[in-house]
DNA sequence: CACTTTTCGATGCGGTTGCATCATATCAGC
DNA sequence: GCTGATATGATGCAACCGCATCGAAAAGTG
């Protein structure tokens, strides 16, 4: 038997090469040679583990869709008894904006593969499944609010999931193109759960906005 | 003196070309040989009205943006006096987050336009100056709003334009990916919208929905 | 140690890209 | 009707693309 190689471990190696060049180059940066040279590996090595480059590129956004929404539930699984669901749904959608300077590197890559995902229809898939997992995490946090009391039972949590997810998607690409908002993306996220909460006080400014960061 | 050409109208035609390519094609579809193809003209003809590739989508980026703010506007200035606040303020979003099957075109081409935006300064400055306009255009509306009282006027119409802005542009790409909402995008848009009127009845599902189209 | 099976990395190939070049066609002014 | 500036479009070019191919190297087994 010859040499014995995970394969598994080699494509994460390389799915992380991709992300890194297309979040440097732009969506044209990832070519075959320059991913392999990036992975610091051959470029047949690379054709070894994907049959093909659109291969390649699914198992990357894959990759990187499911590092996110870990992301997102991770802030839930932390913390979920001990905070409040404001709290917890606060820093859930700041974590999947992905605003955060840390965080451009995802947003740029989620990007090219949303502009991608228009010609290939696994890419969009891919996708479409990462944005109804967040949507359904989104209204969890929702019914756990209502449970707890903080937030206002009459309404509906799909609903207001389904309005939480293009919002934090937008507010994603909106900073990935450095516009510059009138408002603090915080105080976007911010006024919009005052809106879900059990005693609306309706502040016509967030007063809270001033002492983050 | 030599033929006379109009250059600036030879360019709008060029661009028309670009959109239709990367609309069928996807973002890779622009290339100069296929843009001169479709545009019916020569590859020299497309090198004399740009100088470069780069100056081509630029120039298509900015008419594409320009006419999407403009469908906006004439939204309001069709109707201004006579439609409610309300009813505007639907109108304008629907339209600007193109979700309309014959808004498909404007979709992908804009997808495509924001994913290239990330490596080309150029790009994102002309998206930039839309987006503002967009949620400038957004704000007037709310005010108009308050002061025909049919928004509350503790509202702060530049914290709620700022809202609407990802809201919208997140719809845009959600209903691009063919994301399937648990709840239609027009219930977002007027439950969204019920939240800025003066007497909230705050159903628990819009019943209004069921009325449209 | 020899053998077999898998991996490796380089090279080749057809095709395409953006851009440069240049002979030819086209027209306004004399 | 000539002239010369300009527009045109075909062609060339170097670089790059994804993918296929193939000899050489490597490693576990008898």
């Amino acid at each position: 038997m010859p040499k014995q190689v995970d394969y598994e471990s080699r494509r994460r190696h390389i799915a992380e090469a991709v992300c890194d060049l297309i979040d440097r180059h732009g969506p044209e940066g990832a070519t075959l040679r320059d991913v392999a040279q990036q992975a610091g590996v051959s470029m047949g090595v690379v054709q070894r583990c994907f049959a093909t480059k659109d291969e390649m590129l699914a198992f990357a956004l894959q990759r990187i869709t499911e590092r996110i929404t870990a992301q997102g539930q991770e802030e839930i699984g932390a913390s979920a008894a001990k905070e409040s669901a404001v709290t917890l749904l606060t820093a859930t959608l700041r974590t999947l904006a992905l605003i955060e300077p840390h965080q451009r590197r995802d947003a740029r890559i989620l990007a090219a593969f949303t502009a991608h995902a228009t010609a290939i229809p696994s890419l969009a898939e891919i996708l479409r499944e990462a944005h109804a997992r967040t949507r359904d995490l989104l209204a969890w946090l929702i019914r756990y609010g209502q449970r707890t009391g903080e937030f206002r039972d009459d309404l509906d949590a799909d609903l207001e999931a389904e309005t939480l997810l293009p919002l934090v998607e937008g507010l994603t690409s909106l900073a990935l193109l450095g516009h510059r908002p009138a408002v603090p993306a915080h105080d976007i996220l911010t006024g919009r759960i005052d809106g879900l909460r059990m005693r609306p006080s309706r502040p016509s400014r967030p007063a809270s906005s001033t002492a983050i960061t």
